[in-house]
DNA sequence: TCCGTATATTCAAATATTTTAATATTGCTA
DNA sequence: TAGCAATATTAAAATATTTGAATATACGGA
């Protein structure tokens, strides 16, 4: 891409898309609810973080429209809903497995 | 990926790259070396930030193998190596020409 | 070797994020 | 409707990032 045009984009939203999902605990978030919803108390064993941290963490993610929650029953089911997010969610989720 | 494998993942460093390209500034700078190496005045420039600035990011950036310098005369050229934010810049590089 | 151009470093102030702990809310079921 | 299980919210303290301004270094050419 020529700077010429390079010049009239604007990263802002990409940026903090990545930076949000830049996170240890919230990127795994994302890769373990990105083939299978999960509920905040199965994330949380899965994290071996308290309760309360998860649900920060989702809200902030909901909050960016990364992810949305779906009430079922007694638990709350997350999703991965933002494009981006779902790509590099995938292209990681490929690498981990390789080994 | 079952919540068994998942548990013995760490997204760590990953999560540390996403974080690091998720800066407005150090994004475009990525995205704009993706296919040409440039020098922190060109990238000054197309940024409209002060040098100094630039210098921090690209330090930043170096710090963690993302991009990497190769001096050119009087110039520094930078150019993107990891292959994570290579695949990132790539396909973000792809929406946006879209438009 | 002195000068100018290009780039890098430093440090302090402002700002943002993360963590922790306590507590609140929601909806099911007895 | 009382109690329980699941999830969410809040606020303060600790920590990390970002910015801005000043200054330093490195290299090539006269």
């Amino acid at each position: 891409m020529d700077l010429k045009k390079l010049k009239t984009l604007d990263f802002t939203e990409e940026a903090e898309i990545l930076k949000i999902i830049g996170h240890p605990t919230r990127l795994k978030i994302i890769c373990g609810i990105i083939e299978q919803d999960l509920c905040v108390s199965d994330i949380g064993d899965c994290l071996d973080e308290p309760q309360p941290k998860i649900s920060q963490h989702l809200a902030l993610l909901r909050a960016k429209g990364i992810v949305r929650a779906e009430r079922e029953g007694l638990n709350i089911k997350y999703k991965v809903v933002h494009p981006l997010a779902i790509k590099i969610a995938k292209i990681l989720e490929k690498e981990k497995l390789k080994d």
